[in-house]
DNA sequence: CGGTAGCAAGCTACCTTGCTACCGGTGCTGTAGT
């Protein structure tokens, strides 16, 4: 079979990109398929094209609304109108529509949370799926333990749909975490296709900077000097918020924050506004990133930690995705792993509120509904965040046989006991790589099990890095003045030509 | 947990120190008969 003559039949495309064929093969030939591909590679097209070419129905999982409706209109674009979004942006009418009407839909994206309806997962087994899809399959392993639950029950649901061949993409996982997706989905005999994390043209440098004021400052600083446009990571609204209106005070350039304060409105026009290079530069927590589509951002900068390496891998590799050389700059202060640390204490609930929980259901067993889940309102006395009460709420739903309150608090603190314990490694991991003075891509791949194939420069501030390279034009012009007409021109010339290369 | 903002007191002329309170991320969602 001509793959490249399908793809150039359905997309236009003359040739694949990296991994993209391995993958495509695979399923053709009726494997499961695990594919880590680097970010930026298309992943999508991995389900586009088979999907297009086989019989039946084509099953995406996908995290995220804005991502869904995203890859609805590419497909629209593509001429393929066959899609749909199964989400909470249909009304009950259009919903009860595309319901009744799903066999006319060859590709339908849903939310882990909508495979729990169980009308939805009856209309569904009326299908045959063709194919199984997890997009960003990373949120199995780093969301379904706690954040999205929902994520974790996929391997169930996959066998109530009659175990259709099944495809997870993502770009960044361990071996840990691609394990935990085969476990999790409960895949027999899987292809692994396996591309390096490494994106060598992004630089990485980790910088001294005591948090407040002088961390403040030296974004300033970045934001003034270097190519734009960029992003700013921050673990907290508010100070990204703050970053944003200094940036923007100071007159350096277009800005805006972006977090999942903002209501949906302005989240997509900032997006948008950033997507068509109206704004320069983004104050964003991690909720900003994924399907994020841009091709020349120039740089990502940490003011916060992030709570572990495969978010950092994920964040800093949005930016180079056209190829051309980008850096990610990560400032740190000894004890800034406390904000990671309280941030993942706070998803899990603590052992005062578990054993005042148990305390009050000995006091009152009728606190136990006749469903057998734990009564609403001492989650709020309890004051259980929404996560922490799921936790706790979903070990009480599996206790069949009436709950056993000794037992059950005891597996509740292990568990919780056991996932700080994970989380806890994360975070020193991270922290262990920013306080190493090893070559910190080196590093990076070991902790993802590769090995570095060639050196690379610029690679990392340890192997030494030169930071006037990546200041933009303007900078440069500005502590050019010294210099003759003639390199004047030639960085005029450089700066031309790498235009055109975009 | 530890940084910081806001305020008041202390000390010296506008600047420093000390106390208290507060804060810190990610997203989905039918408890229906088509």
């Amino acid at each position: 079979m001509n793959l490249v003559a399908e793809l150039k039949k359905y997309f236009g495309f003359t040739s694949f990109k990296p991994g993209q064929e391995e993958v495509i093969c695979s399923i053709l030939s009726g494997r499961h398929t695990l594919a880590m591909l680097p970010t930026g590679t298309g992943k999508s097209l991995c389900y586009q094209l088979p999907g297009l070419m086989v019989q039946g129905h084509v099953l995406i999982i996908s995290p995220l609304l804005s991502l869904m409706q995203d890859q609805v209109e590419q497909f629209k674009r593509f001429g393929e109108k066959r899609v749909v979004a199964l989400n909470s942006f249909l009304t009950i009418d259009e919903k009860k529509m595309v319901l009744r009407n799903l066999r006319k839909y060859k590709f339908i994206f849903i939310s882990p949370e909508m495979l729990q309806v169980p009308y939805i997962i009856q209309k569904l087994q009326e299908l045959t799926l063709s194919l199984f899809v997890i997009d960003e399959a990373h949120c199995i392993s780093q969301w379904g333990y706690d954040f999205r639950p929902d994520y974790s029950r996929l391997g169930e649901i996959r066998k109530r749909l009659g175990n259709p061949l099944t495809l997870a993409l993502t770009a960044t996982a361990t071996r840990k975490v691609l394990n935990d997706i085969i476990y999790s989905l409960d895949l027999e005999d899987v292809t692994k296709i396996e591309y390096s994390v490494d994106r060598p043209n992004i630089a990485l440098v980790v910088e001294e900077a005591a948090a407040g004021r002088q961390r403040e400052e030296r974004v300033l600083e970045l934001v003034s000097q270097l190519q734009k446009p960029g992003i700013i990571y921050f673990s907290s609204k508010k100070t990204a918020e703050q970053m944003a209106s200094l940036i923007a005070d100071r007159g350096l350039c277009k800005v805006s924050a972006y977090h999942a304060g903002l209501d949906q409105a302005s989240r997509t026009l900032i997006q948008q506004q950033f997507l068509y290079n109206q704004l320069d530069v983004i104050c964003a927590t991690s909720a900003f990133g994924m399907g994020i589509n841009k091709e020349n951002i120039r740089f990502i900068i940490h003011y916060h930690m992030p709570m572990q390496m495969e978010s950092y891998l994920q964040e800093i590799g949005r930016a180079g995705r056209d190829g051309l050389q980008s850096i990610a700059f990560l400032l740190y202060s000894s004890g800034d792993e406390l904000l990671p640390i309280q941030l993942a204490e706070s998803e899990l609930p603590s052992e005062q509120q578990v054993a005042w929980l148990f305390h009050k259901l000995e006091e009152n067993q009728m606190f136990i509904t006749d469903k057998g889940i734990v009564e609403q309102h001492l989650r709020d006395i309890g004051g259980f965040s929404e996560i922490q009460w799921r936790i706790v709420e979903q070990f009480f739903k599996n206790e069949r046989h009436g709950p056993n309150f000794n037992k059950l608090q005891e597996a509740i603190l292990t568990y919780v006991k056991e996932r700080m314990r994970v989380k806890k490694n994360h975070i020193a991991r991270m922290k262990n790589w920013i306080e190493s003075t090893c070559c910190r891509r080196e590093y990076i791949l070991q902790y993802f099990e590769e090995t570095l194939s060639r050196k690379i420069s610029p690679c990392c501030d340890c192997c030494g890095i030169e930071l006037e390279s990546f200041q933009s034009f303007a900078k440069k012009h500005d502590t050019l003045i010294e210099s003759t007409w003639q390199e004047y021109l030639s960085e005029i010339l450089i700066n031309e030509s790498q235009n055109y290369e975009k």
